[in-house]
DNA sequence: CGGTAGATTGAGAGTCCTCAAGCTCTGTGG
DNA sequence: CCACAGAGCTTGAGGACTCTCAATCTACCG
């Protein structure tokens, strides 16, 4: 830590050190000045659906890289959306065992399922440095009776996910190593640059290869060796905890991936 | 066919006759006689909200088993309950590549994720005959607008079938052959059992080893060995179209697999 | 009795896994 | 300024689990 940092130390909290120390961006105070809104990534709302989403937020929250959000098996009785910062979805067998479900990237809804799905739960941790907006389960109902459009966009958004989980079982269950790595790339690489987080022909990239292999269903020494050979072969780069497609046309027909038009979803 | 059948069909219809020879269960002409509801798996409805859903059923639906309900690619318009008889959801690869993503048995909501998700779509296929009511995708908003209660509902149903695709993306990413196996006898026994149709202790099981590998991420050869052992062991039994659980302790251990307190679910 | 769908089995080949080390980079402490 | 520890990445080797190919067998149907 340089003298300059020491030396800011003593008049900044401690908190707020962390946020710059981790490039952490902090949920706004107020959902009129959310950034994710301007992304144009995301379904307008009208003034009367703000405020009722300003008024069902009850806070806001930040977790460390690694911190868990929400454990295995214990309910939460909150939601969240997910303001800055990577995530993902979990679940273990009882030996150890790790499967990602899914990652959770900036606007997305955490926390649906715990209400809902009645076999074990899924856990949740942060990648990242997270920030996220928090709303209370008990005004759920209040927010399908009052403003059912937000109602019919939670559906949206949940359909959503069990679209994505549905690629990745898919991946799982039917693609091998070197498809299963190819996928997982375009995957990522295309919904960060969808919300905008592409830059230079880069996205971050702050998961590291045990991630990456409890994502697709494989070992820890069988990605690595899958993902080098396709950085030998040129396909791709990651390097300073960013992802370059250097051959995205190789890599999408490896993958049998394809495309789709990129629709606003909705923004809780 | 037999001399009686033949003679019969001079005077039934042929649509009639499928449903004699296929124990197909039609459904029923007015929501209120359904029988599903009777079951007690379901939770209850008022009045009101039952008489919405009678105008907002668009009329019903047979087909034999084998016919695709939904394909792939091509987005349906419409919305279906699942009155009886199994089908499945799936996705495949340009090569062929089949992935089952999950089983829909009675009750299930067919067709929210086509409006909904982004990715590629999704197809539906018929494991036996089968009879569904319909709902045309148009009224969903005024559903939602009108019974919130029923736009929650809906959305429970989202989240619940996205907690089965997230088991079984566990299943297929982290467990072997012989837990896939275990874990897909646990499960379906179960979710049959739920819905009262577990008879002498034994369930309905009219899926091929295909399906099965299909769902579990197998090759149809390497199922059919890793069931046949099971089977040798004493742990299950499918014969003439059923399943029996010879040692549920035995193979909820296999599988890790957990019994979860049975709630009741939303019925549209 | 031939034809077909589904279940079985054997054999050999691969893919992927586990075990075991090294290597690189970064932050820490002497 | 350098040794050291920890996290993450890499590589090699041998073995286990699954896959593909190729038949055979059974049950059911016309």
């Amino acid at each position: 830590m340089s003298k300059d940092i020491l030396l800011f130390q003593t008049v900044a909290s401690v908190l707020f050190m962390n946020t710059i120390l981790s490039n952490l961006v902090p949920c706004p105070p107020a959902c009129a000045s959310c950034q994710l809104r301007k992304t144009g990534a995301f379904t307008p709302v009208d003034a009367n659906e703000l405020a009722f989403i300003e008024a069902f937020r009850s806070g806001t929250l930040a977790l460390q890289a690694g911190d868990t959000l929400i454990h295995e098996q214990r309910p939460s009785g909150k939601l969240f959306t997910l303001y800055a910062g990577w995530a993902f979805r979990y679940k273990t067998l009882s030996d150890g065992r790790r499967q990602i479900l899914n990652f959770l990237l900036p606007g997305d809804l955490i926390g649906l399922q715990q209400e809902f799905t009645d076999g074990a739960m899924h856990g949740i941790e942060a990648v990242t440095d997270i920030s996220l907006c928090v709303f209370s389960r008990e005004k759920l109902w209040d927010l399908f009776r009052s403003y059912p459009s937000l109602g019919y966009d939670i559906t949206w958004l949940a359909a959503r996910e069990e679209g994505m989980v549905d690629d990745n079982l898919l991946t799982a269950g039917r693609r091998n190593a070197t498809e299963r790595v190819a996928m997982l790339l375009m995957h990522l690489y295309r919904r960060l640059e969808r919300l905008g987080l592409a830059h230079d022909g880069s996205v971050a990239f702050p998961i590291n290869q045990q991630h990456v292999a409890d994502t697709l269903g494989l070992s820890l020494v069988h990605t690595n060796k899958t993902m080098r050979r396709l950085r030998r072969l040129g396909l791709h780069e990651i390097r300073n905890g960013r992802l370059w497609l250097r051959n995205p046309k190789a890599l999408q027909q490896l993958a049998d991936y394809y495309d789709v038009p990129l629709r606003k979803v909705p923004l809780l």
